[in-house]
DNA sequence: CTGGGGATGGGGCCC
DNA sequence: CGGGCCCCATCCCCA
């Protein structure tokens, strides 16, 4: 099943960092996607098992989806208190946190980003609301849509997504409110290890290594993907040439590109 | 056009 | 219930 399934966002502003404003997402979208097909070829492994079942997930959602207003400004999130850039390695910190964190060597200023910038982001950003932690309701739409089955529904009030359960919800709500912050760019993230994943941008840090060659990635589903590129077995199938692909990504492009039918 | 790296988003799961 | 992490998906960019 889709993860992104309920929460899409245009493909603009996904990628592109427009500091500018805050990317919102689309309008309700509930979507069956001929994506799940592409997922059960990403299970096929063996070659004699690549067969015509290919999937062809068309991507149709950044199509539909148009801009949303900005209820939040950029600048009412950017702290004015963005932590000093000495900061920044702070955020590694993390690292130290679970331990499924990247094998990173220690950093040197283990402290509390998230402590830090997030918090005080919240405090500022969510000024208009008390605390991502306790949603307000009023924000929340705890106005909870409550569906006709009397099954509880939480709807966001930004973009009037709805979500069956409040942490979804909360969750959902950070897309918008994006609590934290690089202290080196400035670029907002929902989630503190989205930040630690971009923090590394700029640090330079690459903690996967691919035990097959001397790359390293700073991502760990980089390093996977990386890993398709050792495998003699692609996992992604054109259905219409059987020519087979390290990424669903290739095979879209291969697909979008008019595959010529014959295999190569 | 293809292949691959880089970057980022989000749901689910676990603690 | 919330935080953190995992896994997957996807887009952009470049060679």
């Amino acid at each position: 099943m889709p993860r992104s399934f309920l929460v899409r966002k245009s493909a603009g502003s996904r990628r592109r960092p427009n500091y500018s404003e805050l990317h919102d997402s689309s309008p309700e979208l509930t979507f069956q996607q001929p994506y799940d097909q592409a997922h059960l070829l990403a299970a096929i492994p063996p070659p004699e098992v690549l067969n015509p079942t290919a999937s062809l997930p068309t991507l149709i959602w950044d199509s539909l989806l148009a801009p949303q207003a900005q209820p939040i400004s950029w600048a009412s999130l950017l702290p004015q208190e963005i932590p000093k850039a000495g900061e920044l390695t702070s955020l590694s910190d993390e690292d130290s946190g679970k331990g499924s964190q990247p094998p990173s060597p220690p950093s040197p200023a283990p402290s509390s980003f998230s402590s830090t910038s997030a918090s005080s982001l919240e405090a500022e950003g969510y000024a208009a609301f008390p605390g991502l932690g306790q949603l307000p309701k009023q924000l929340t739409g705890l106005s909870v849509a409550k569906d006709p089955q009397s099954r509880k529904a939480f709807n966001c009030k930004y973009c009037n997504k709805e979500y069956i359960s409040l942490g979804a919800l909360k969750m959902h709500i950070r897309s918008h409110t994006l609590p934290c912050v690089c202290s080196t760019c400035g670029k907002a993230f929902s989630r503190p290890w989205l930040l630690q994943g971009h923090v590394r941008t700029h640090t330079g840090e690459k903690p996967f290594s691919c035990p097959h060659c001397s790359r390293a990635f700073a991502d760990r589903s980089n390093l996977r993907a990386h890993l398709q590129t050792h495998s003699d077995v692609k996992k992604y199938q054109c259905k219409t040439c059987s020519r087979t692909f390290s990424r669903m990504s290739l095979l879209h492009k291969h697909q979008e590109s008019g595959c010529s039918g014959g295999p190569r």
